[in-house]
DNA sequence: CAGCCTCGAGTTCT
DNA sequence: CTCGAGGCTG
């Protein structure tokens, strides 16, 4: 081994912490970042050359600067929403038609135009510029909240931390001065420094990516950021979240917005349509799809946005998608594979699913190895048989889905064996039943088929639900098999010593796990409601129900028609909850866990014109929102409650006020309109 | 009553 | 992520 190669290395691990003393803790660097950049990948290309492991120098990179536990959340001040999809030329056709109906129908004087671009496959990542300096940066987690990653973008390529803006008429001082601009995009790895990349993994025996956009999460998600700056990442704007100061006022088209970020220091994306029509739209798909493999990096569809912010804010958003865009998905890679076997597996209320257990294939670098073939009726129509040959994608490039069956005229029938849903439950041998109009067949033996235990176990300590730590499926499953939980709530109960003594669990295990149990004990009544597992109640029709409520034992005795005036809640679900309480083990278990947790205390003004009372609202209110007015009710120090009850004090009736409103008068409860609601406030805010 | 919009339930792999 | 189905709106 060469020691010139060797002292050239040394010397250059020296350079590069002396930078990075400059640029962490003095907040002076010396050098450019491309300048600094360069160092750090000669510094890789000799290692390369000496196989040293990548990681190992990367280490040694991240001494000198403190490195932490875990990423702060936060909470993105507009969520970031995900895309519709269109999946052939009809249906982004569908997408054109309903924008021009809106228009139609609003009498809006537009024409409206399109921008297309290429939808990046990397990790969306939103930055929030203040005064024109980079504040904070954050992945897209779930949307609503997400994680702090400020220290691993800065000096990212394409991520200036102070936005310059080369414009003749206005400085830059003037123009980002007390505005504040989240800057949204996608940090990629590009194919080629995907490949290069791996093959210094791979001669480091280190960990390989399975394809670009995992090693860019894998990169940016590094708790040292000196790691995630050693990588060759690079961010791409593709659209703008929450604005607010002068600089509002000059984003009038998406493409334009596009522009100027280009012309402050980021990077965006060719070819691109601007101004477009959808004939115009559509061509440029094509082309894409065109010279796809021949581009630089990974994409993942087209996004067809609408150019003017105006008409945007006009269609707005339902909770999950923006209505003034959407993504045309090419088509998700596929593999070809054969089906082993079929499995059926018994969901949480006693579904059974036939999964399709596959000989393992790679699909986008993930090892394939079942697939669901989600009821009888989809079973039928592929007509998949053990032994088949398969088509099997990744739906969304995430949850594995047999496709169709191929090669079918030359399947052997010896070798293919027909397979059909059971009419008795695999996990009790209970009765199975498929209600008319249904696609699923259940077990009908509920909480006593152990499958539905489990899973109704599961379901409980589950994140949203309880949230115990550290308990998973494979411990549930040795907890209900050496009998220590019989019921949810036995749970409570589990003692040190009995922990302590299943296999393959220490002292500590048992310890954290005594603490983790501790923790869930302080909950909400909307996620113990949540935890119980009935049908048709998930964690939003939860906390409807818990809102109505002034406290959680009022559910034992309401009657099912109180229940159907809850907004959102409709004969379907009131059934469900109430034929829960009133079988006698659900409503004991309730008590007793009950009697276990205990609810955060919600702090409520004790002041204000409606202190202490409790406030329902009924019909339409006329220039109110919903939630705003539940919002003044309690900074007035009152209670909102979607249901009239002896607790009521006062209805609040909108227009076209029901059966809400007769309700209150029947029980003398006062009912005011909203005018009137609205004059008691202005007094007192 | 149809056509949204949301929610729930089921699923995979790392 | 996707499907189905519940519930609301027009």
């Amino acid at each position: 081994m060469s020691s010139t190669l060797k002292k050239k290395r040394n010397d250059l691990i020296t350079t590069i912490k002396r930078h990075q003393e400059a640029y962490y803790s003095k907040d002076q660097p010396k050098i450019s970042d491309e300048a600094y950049d360069q160092l750090v990948a000669e510094l890789f290309s000799l290692d390369h050359e000496l196989n040293i492991p990548r990681s190992s120098t990367e280490k040694t990179l991240g001494v000198g600067h403190k490195k932490r536990d875990e990423f702060f959340s936060v909470e993105h001040s507009t969520p970031m929403l995900s895309l519709d999809n269109a999946f052939s030329f009809d249906e982004l056709d569908l997408f054109f038609k309903r924008v021009t109906d809106f228009i139609k129908k609003n009498r809006i004087d537009f024409v409206p135009k399109y921008s297309a671009e290429i939808k990046l496959d990397g990790v969306a990542v939103s930055l929030t510029y203040m005064d024109g300096e980079l504040k904070t940066a954050a992945t897209r987690g779930d949307g609503l909240v997400g994680e702090d990653i400020t220290d691993n973008v800065k000096s990212m390529n394409g991520v200036p931390e102070v936005l310059n803006l080369k414009s003749k008429n206005k400085s830059n001082i003037t123009y980002f001065e007390n505005s504040i601009i989240e800057i949204r995009g996608e940090v990629i790895f590009s194919k080629k420094d995907f490949e290069r990349f791996n093959k210094y993994q791979e001669r480091a025996s280190e960990k390989l990516f399975s394809n670009p956009r995992n090693a860019a999460a894998g990169s940016l998600r590094q708790l040292d950021a000196a790691i995630t700056k050693s990588r060759p990442l690079t961010f791409i704007v593709h659209g703008v979240g929450k604005t607010s100061g002068s600089i509002t006022d000059d984003l009038i088209t998406h493409s334009s917005f596009l522009e100027l970020m280009e012309s402050v220091g980021f990077k965006i994306i060719r070819p691109r349509i601007k101004n477009g029509h959808p004939n115009i739209i559509k061509d440029y798909i094509n082309q894409i799809l065109n010279i796809r493999e021949s581009l630089p990096v990974e994409i993942d569809g087209i996004v067809v946005k609408i150019e003017n912010y105006e008409l945007q804010s006009m269609l707005g958003s339902t909770v999950r998608a923006p209505r003034f865009a959407i993504a045309y998905k090419l088509p998700s890679e596929t593999a070809i594979t054969e089906v082993i076997g079929i499995d059926i597996q018994v969901g949480r209320f006693g579904t059974l699913t036939p999964v399709a257990r596959l000989k393992t294939v790679s699909i986008g670098g993930v090892n394939i190895s079942n697939a669901t073939l989600h009821n009888e009726d989809e079973l039928r129509k592929k007509g998949v048989k053990i032994g088949d040959r398969v088509e099997v994608r990744r739906a969304g490039d995430v949850i594995p889905e047999v496709v169709r069956t191929v090669n079918t005229s030359i399947r052997k029938s010896d070798n293919s064996l027909s397979f059909e849903i059971p009419k008795f439950c695999p996990s009790c041998g209970g009765k199975t039943e498929r209600l008319e109009g249904e696609v699923a067949r259940r077990c009908i033996s509920g909480k006593k088929c152990p499958a539905q235990f489990e899973q109704a176990f599961v379901h409980f300590v589950s994140k949203k639900a309880m949230n115990i730590d550290g308990l998973g499926t494979k411990l549930i499953q040795q907890l209900i098999r050496e009998n220590l939980v019989n019921a949810l709530d036995d749970i409570y109960n589990l003692k040190y010593f009995q922990l302590e003594k299943l296999d393959r669990f220490g002292a500590k295990s048992a310890q954290n796990l005594i603490s983790s149990i501790d923790k869930s004990r302080v909950t909400t009544p909307a996620k113990l409601l949540y935890a119980l597992g009935i049908r048709h109640v998930g964690l939003q029709t939860a906390k409807a129900i818990c809102d109505a409520l002034t406290c959680f034992e009022e559910l034992f005795s309401l009657a099912p028609e109180k229940l159907a005036l809850i907004d959102d809640i409709g004969p379907v679900v009131m059934f469900s909850v109430s034929s829960f309480f009133e079988t006698r083990e659900n409503l004991e278990l309730t008590k007793r866990l009950l009697n276990e947790v205990s609810f955060k205390k919600e702090v409520f003004n004790k002041k204000g014109v409606f202190a202490g009372k409790n406030i329902v609202f009924t019909g339409t209110l006329r220039t109110l929102k919903r939630a705003l007015a539940q919002e003044l009710v309690q900074k007035n120090g009152g209670t909102c409650s979607g249901i009239i009850t002896k607790k009521t004090d006062l209805c609040v009736a909108g227009e076209k006020a029901g059966s809400k409103a007769r309700e209150a008068q029947k029980m003398k409860i006062k009912v005011i309109a909203e005018e009137e609601f609205l004059a008691m406030i202005d007094k007192n805010i």
